[in-house]
DNA sequence: AACCTATTTCAAACCTATTTGAAACCACAA
DNA sequence: TTGTGGTTTCAAATAGGTTTGAAATAGGTT
């Protein structure tokens, strides 16, 4: 199996860890990955970031962050589309406006960049 | 300033807030958010949060992650730069072989996602 | 019903990230 | 010094994410 040339250093660590398929599969499994990635992806764009923080101060509409960002609605709508994806935001209807508030990962997100 | 349409409930708290620019600036500065976005970007894909997860069970070289994922060198090593220009791995040179290991950043995400 | 207003959805254009394979680099051995 | 093995770098090709503007939806008002 770990037939691979590697230092010696290497090597000693990983048999007592049970080579590396030992490693490997001490990883988190598929799905807690894809959940890793998915709030990852949600957090790689500044904008989004930002309306995070905002939201974890308190609720907002979409208007405000149009407002906040000069982006175009469509453009809001899409990144407030990605955070909900990455489950760190949600949305509730009140008239005519979406508020959107962040969940508990969200909050829980923001708390620990802080 | 605030002269957008907004429902009571929402201006309300605002007002509390200091109207949106109260908001706006409790936000972390540009290069804060600049150094979020690219530990997320990091993190955004699937095998770059295992390479991470599996640095922070030992150091490795490279050649091990190439037999994890059956990826070409140049594409691990692509993968690896991203990872390091998060902040989040390091490597020093052991002979012919470059050893990653986690940088603390890169332990404390590890810790926190666990 | 007809009409606003806030927001989303869609497809096309656009831009950035990733993959690929070849070439370069570097430390070491012969 | 030539050779070899591990790794990176580069440029071209490909895939995937973002922007745009127009059209669709949904709740409220007249």
């Amino acid at each position: 199996m770990d037939e691979i040339e590697i230092p010696d250093s290497i090597r000693c660590e990983l048999v007592g860890k049970g080579g590396l398929n030992g490693i490997v599969e001490s990883l988190p499994d598929d799905q807690t990955i894809e959940d890793i990635v998915s709030v990852a992806r949600a957090l790689s764009d500044p904008v989004r970031v930002r309306v995070l923080f905002a939201l974890s101060v308190q609720p907002l509409c979409v208007c405000l962050f149009v407002a906040m960002a000069g982006y175009a609605y469509s453009k809001m709508s899409y990144h407030l589309s990605v955070l909900k994806e990455g489950g760190l935001v949600c949305a509730r209807q009140e008239g005519n406006y979406l508020i959107y508030y962040p969940t508990d990962l969200g909050r829980r997100v923001v708390l620990w960049i802080r």
